[in-house]
DNA sequence: TGTACATCAGTGAACGCGCGTTCACTGATGTAC
DNA sequence: TGTACATCAGTGAACGCGCGTTCACTGATGTAC
């Protein structure tokens, strides 16, 4: 069993990353080595052959897990006419009960803001946790609509009700609460940018 | 030292739900029983003689945490004028650095709403959460201005932007967009309800 | 009010368990000839 | 292409440590007379 191939090293190592990104969304960065690497396949042991510690594990689960999100982001806002409909598009791909479920494999900002905030500001989570958000927010920015005035702060404050919605989905699921709180905020960051501003209706008589 | 009064018991019961309301919020359900202990200024073989488990003590310490914020709440919305005033004393009440950096005795939902959805749904803790929550809901559908149709709808989605931003302003802390986001989300908040509606603008001329 | 004693709040050692990390070992892989 | 052997990916036991919970013990408190 041991000296595996090159190749199986690496398949290894992407194991090793995918069973984390998912299981530290799902439970938090709590979850033991031995659990991430039983969850991969392999045994405990051999964990430092490809980390260095569990720190840096934590910081590569959080990019593989942002590297996933801002693919999907781009897939959906690739595949709108518009920017409007882009916007939407992120908005209604964000706001659904099966984000709501398979934590695992949604959102990291939603999964792992909290834990990342406890981390003390020098270790390499914290780095990696900024530069995805940086990288989610670029592509919300992109997708405003072009009424607004400031497209990133429009960006920062939707993204801010987006995961706010979603992390308060999650604690009340079970209760009605949950669904009104992922209803509430998808008309809100819809209603208030996409129907027409008042300053069009002012002149719609024109 | 053993034997303490009734009295002493009452105040080291209370020092233990204060301990413990700010140290689970700081750091999570993770806090061991003997740093909570410590914390009150005890050891952890008395615990036992307060709390029933580690998970009745999660739910008390989330009603505690509750209890404070609720009443915080209400003395922001009882110094206002009108209704408007008070949905803005809530908001920029809230999103203060002071409450970014003093997690321990801030908002229980920013800081564990997260730990609370990783709880499995028949724990005490869920329902002290659940019952909280709706009460601080309570607080900011009241202060609703009156224009909106539906208040609560309204409050639910203010209430994820909230949560949101201080959870996203925790976890980018150090860098400029901790403050970008409490900005981008105190202007969104204030600006939408608070400035004068679409239809009243148009009026403006009489 | 004073005395005798049962109660029980808090102590600290101990329990079985799981954690992150280290390390001697194994044997298939990859390389040098 | 075939052979000999050094390399090193993965194994599993072990390390010191901290966890939630239990429990025998202590001695001041509270009560019965």
């Amino acid at each position: 069993m041991p000296r595996v191939s090159k190749a199986e090293t690496k398949k290894n190592r992407g194991k090793i990353q995918q069973a984390s990104a998912r299981l530290f969304r799902e439970q938090g960065f709590k979850v033991s080595l031995v659990d991430v690497m039983s969850a991969a396949g392999l045994t405990h042991g051999g964990f430092y052959g490809h980390f260095r510690s569990k720190d840096a594990l934590m910081a590569n689960a959080c990019a593989t897990a942002f590297a996933e999100s801002v693919e999907r982001w781009r897939r959906r806002i690739g595949g709108a006419q518009d920017r409007q409909s882009a916007h939407a598009a992120l908005i209604e791909g964000y706001l659904t009960s099966h984000n709501r479920e398979s934590i695992g494999t949604a959102c990291p900002i939603a999964a792992l803001a909290t834990d990342v905030a406890r981390e003390a500001e020098d270790k390499p989570v914290r780095k990696a946790f900024r530069e995805g958000l940086e990288q989610l927010l670029d592509v919300l920015t992109e997708a405003q609509p072009p009424a607004g005035v400031n497209a990133r702060e429009a960006a920062l404050a939707e993204l801010a009700t987006l995961v706010g919605a979603m992390v308060l989905a999650r604690a009340t699921k079970g209760g009605g609460l949950s669904d009104e709180f992922m209803n509430s905020a998808r008309r809100s960051l819809l209603e208030v940018r996409e129907s027409p501003p008042a300053a069009s209706r002012r002149n719609r008589g024109r």
